[in-house]
DNA sequence: GGGCGTGTGTGATCTGCATCACTATGGGAC
DNA sequence: GTCCCATAGTGATGCAGATCACACACGCCC
């Protein structure tokens, strides 16, 4: 199989490695195998917009490698960056659930594979597997809560500090150490950060200045260095 | 039946004039049955907690009758209204699927009923009836696109006045006329209107007069009189 | 009637952040 | 190497809206 943008393709989905809990994971035996046979595999370079706000949903995309900054514009331009997607997020699920336009815009950060199932498919196995509309639910549940974390965010946290404070914290949970330390690669500009937190690019970067000064984090090359994130915390404490 | 505060008790779910196009309405006649017999009804006052953020869920609530506000607060107090529910409206079904705390208070703003029905018993009828869970997925993701609204909103509409002038085109779209007037019951404080849009209470205080100024609205006693939606919607333009 | 509480109107001030306008840096193409 | 473009740093300015501080209006209870 060709491994174009040199990736390693993965082509079934029973067999593949970042199954785990995810939506479409440890099915019964059926669904999974209706699964991998509806689903079809693509490779998408970096910039691909894998769907636009507003169009008609077309189907699920399932994300097996790369990461996917979903977004939402409004018509003066000013873009705001809801999520970053990585390796396993199932994109496009509400607007194919419910019908309706694509909330958001999806778009590759970096090339990955992707697994598309077409809307009509993914409706009619719905029917025949009544734990595929369980799961369905309660992914979109969870899709809920995040997306209230985000009103939470916007509407209760006042300044950009605590919202950046907010972001460093969610970056660094992976990697965090029992020493409250923690180091992330840091893969966006200061104005895809601005998106994210809802402000401009000059703020960032008077952000990351100032951050720096008060020993909260430092840089070394593109690899961000937190201290400790009891600090961060004591900053955000909504 | 005792029919306390004044209201007339609705007691047959099967029968409800409240039936339409809602979650629970429509179902197969052995679902409707089974649902009818797991809800229990109730009577609740003006400032009764449904439920109350960061609680772990207990069961849905289907409001019949009355208005119930849904808020969510930071540790120091700020509050955002996130919804306005009225009757049809189901409330704290994420909570219940994805088995985690209610993400918000759900506050009775006056007297109203409502049919309770617990988790457990939605979630077994959710195994034997597959036509609700794919009914609960639609539900659920109708939700994640008022939320999605509501983080357009918050994130990408700059000010008050846009703000607020989205909210009265919002109040207005039931009873507007051919023509782009409206008319309709000003049921909140100055406070609680803050609290949807984000603000503080002076700055409402200061929008109602400048709108009224503007010819926007002026306002008869408890009724908001609209003049033309298309002028508010020259404001928001977003 | 008086007193109290909740809601409202509106001025005066203060400030954080957007905005504008630069310069600086750094990596890739050739 | 040079050029260029995207990204990043930083000062100066202005202003919208939060905050503070009142005064007033209304309903309700005794």
């Amino acid at each position: 199989m060709r491994a174009p943008y040199g990736l390693t393709i993965l082509d079934n989905c029973l067999t593949c490695p970042v199954r785990s809990e995810h939506l479409f994971c440890n099915l019964s035996p059926q669904a999974g195998q209706r699964l991998n046979e509806i689903k079809s595999t693509a490779v998408y370079p970096k910039g691909a917009m894998l769907f636009i706000e507003g169009q008609q949903p077309r189907g699920v995309f399932v994300l097996c490698t790369g990461k996917v900054k979903l977004s939402t514009s409004s018509r003066e331009g000013k873009t705001i960056i809801t999520k970053i997607s990585d390796s396993g997020d199932v994109l496009g699920l509400n607007a194919v659930v419910s019908n309706r336009p694509y909330e958001v815009t999806a778009e590759m950060m970096e090339p990955g594979q992707g697994n598309f199932i077409p809307r009509d498919s993914l409706m009619h196995m719905l029917k025949d597997h009544p734990e595929v509309a369980v799961r369905i639910a309660q992914q979109l549940s969870r899709n809920y809560f995040t997306a209230y974390e985000e009103i939470r965010t916007l509407g209760l946290t006042a300044s950009p500090s605590e919202k950046f404070a907010k972001l460093l914290l969610s970056w660094s949970t992976k990697t965090a150490q029992s020493d409250g330390s923690a180091q992330v690669k840091l893969t966006l500009t200061h104005e895809e950060v601005a998106e994210i937190i809802g402000t401009t690019r000059e703020t960032v970067s008077r952000l990351f200045s100032e951050f720096k000064k008060k020993q909260l984090m430092q840089l070394k090359g593109a690899t961000l260095v937190i201290r400790s994130r009891m600090a961060l915390e004591k900053i955000v404490q909504s």
